[in-house]
DNA sequence: AATATATGCTTAAACGTTTAACCTAGGTAT
DNA sequence: ATACCTAGGTTAAACGTTTAAGCATATATT
């Protein structure tokens, strides 16, 4: 109630229709543009244009999407906005979103399941038409339960192999393949993988790129995963780093798997004042400008983050009209020369 | 239509009530506690209470939001969402919604104030209870109208002094008055600062607190203010430090007034070749981790972005409550020192 | 015995749209 | 004259809630 007093009242349909003496259907109508198709006498429509554009209305949306049972407004899920990454994506999204004149409301997950499921949760109650969703580990059912009600929704960044839902992803296996094989042509042997510890798949795609490629240039004995808590990455990261320049099997190379990873490492590598690229030569993953600062300046596999929030909107708008094609996209990074490899 | 067809259509108020055998008025208190208020039997509101759960209602926040007058939803507006700063607010808004059970719709306006309008124009339209924003140049009419209205808003990170609107912001120019007396307590006496080209306060403020500086410090005569265009910042920025590099007034510490600038500016300064802290001294404005990977860690000033958040959030709680005292806060910077200074 | 009070429930309007269905008057074709 | 269209409108239901007002019935008060 205190709105409707504050605001002294929007002006609805029935204002216009009353003060120009017809029906508020014409007024939907005419404020729809289906003058022509309803039959709605020309003078008419320009009496309610009129009066429309003088008291200033504006539809309600909220009584609208009631009506019409579609609020063009998604839902975007991701691990936390305050994430450069993720904070790019948005952006893109939100872009996109408003070009097919929807809106985005934006929820943080910190990774978390549980968080996950309930901002799910609240954003059905807003009735939104669907989501785009970056999934936490072991979010399956409840990704599964939208899939099942048939609501429209991309995974991004990472996909559920048991969900049969749409996603857009990018080849991590080939992402860190290359990588190391790139360390290899500059002379690296003993390359290290700082990874999280998850059994997601953009992760485990990560580590088995790394592997692979490590078996491809017989250097199998020399693999070597850190696997750290998403939680505890920064904490840890200090000591895990210090094991590994410790450790019997001291790498020449590092490949983080995460731009966070990456932040963390840095410091680590900047604290225990190991050389780049002499010491250690170092690849990063979701590189950004600001890795351009390191005295190093790091060289990282790039996303096509771009073409990601693009197309992700794409499939869900195609969802969203009724298309069910389930649809699964892998795209390629690029790997970004800069120093860090000498 | 598409979507009840598809979703199997949601249980709504009045599938609870055939199914117990009540009328929706009763299922509707019993879901929101009113039961003992309303007086609805005890046998009944178990039976209410269970079928609900049976059928796993859960209750349609447009149509409550329709009925209401109040979505629960907060607009916010921010200058671009990708820039870690703003998403960093933007997090922390979020999660303090939250906790007074209010989901924020987030808008990057470009700092354009077409755009921003555009962008309270289409959250005003989806009825949201007020307004956190980061206001542009030249926006002064649109927050006017929301003022007038009586729109519940809350200005944040800057303000427009001609416009009585709740804000709170930085002492911006108790900010870059210290910064300016930390650089002569390092023996600086050419301190240059480069800016945003804009007439909005908080950059006018962080301008006059250099002014005022180097006045009260004996250096008008070296008082260089480099003022950029927001859309041309990074394209001019090298010209512009070269200019400053060249110029008969060569500095020997810079003073940047934004993460973006500092950004910039600090690659300008890479290029060069110019060493920080020997050759030039340099702070930056709302530093952040990355910062400390320059090869001369940055020192800069931090703004209590956790608490510009969390009370923004507050004083619009109050302001949608009724309380229509307007709330004006300054907070204060903290000088984060690293090395970039000597 | 009459009246008040408490208890437990229903009715129906309202929020602002959209939209199928219906109505009316004039004009055309037969 | 009859039937039939067409143009231009109205009516009213529906979306899913909330909530003021009303209506019984039972119990308590005088």
């Amino acid at each position: 109630m205190p709105n409707l007093v504050r605001m002294g009242k929007r002006v609805s349909l029935k204002d216009i229709a009353a003060k120009v003496g017809v029906s508020t259907a014409l007024v939907s109508y005419v404020i729809n543009g289906l003058e022509k198709e309803k039959r709605v006498g020309p003078e008419i429509v320009k009496k309610i244009r009129e009066v429309a554009r003088e008291l200033n209305y504006k539809p309600n949306q909220i009584a609208r999407s009631l009506r019409k049972g579609s609020t063009n407004t998604i839902g975007l899920i991701v691990a936390d906005i305050a994430n450069p990454f993720f904070g790019q994506l948005a952006r893109i999204i939100e872009d996109e979103a408003a070009r097919h004149h929807y809106t985005v409301i934006i929820g943080s997950s910190d990774e978390n399941c549980v968080k996950s499921a309930a901002l799910i949760e609240a954003l059905l109650d807003r009735q939104v038409d669907g989501f785009i969703i970056v999934p936490s580990e072991g979010c399956n059912a409840s990704i599964e339960t939208l899939v099942q009600r048939e609501v429209p929704v991309v995974l991004v960044d990472r996909f559920l192999p048991d969900v049969n839902a749409n996603y857009i992803v990018l080849d991590n296996f080939k992402a860190t393949y290359e990588a190391v094989t790139h360390f290899v042509a500059k002379g690296c042997e003993r390359i290290a993988f700082v990874a999280y510890q998850s059994s997601l798949v953009h992760m485990q795609e990560r580590i088995r790129g790394y592997r692979q490629a490590m078996k491809d240039h017989q250097l199998e004995e020399a693999i070597q995963v850190k696997e750290l808590l998403y939680n505890h990455a920064k904490d840890f990261m200090d000591n895990g780093v210090s094991e590994l320049l410790t450790g019997n099997q001291k790498p020449d190379a590092l490949l983080f798997a995460t731009n966070a990873l990456s932040i963390s490492g840095l410091y680590a590598i900047k604290n225990h004042n190991i050389k780049v690229p002499e010491d250690m030569a170092v690849i990063g993953f979701d590189g950004n400008e600001v890795f351009d600062f390191f005295y190093s300046p790091l060289t990282y596999i790039e996303q096509p983050i771009d073409q990601m929030g693009k197309e992700s909107v794409r499939i869900l708008m195609e969802q969203i009209k009724g298309n069910h094609q389930t649809v699964q996209i892998e795209l390629q990074h690029r790997l970004i020369q800069r120093q860090s490899c000498g």
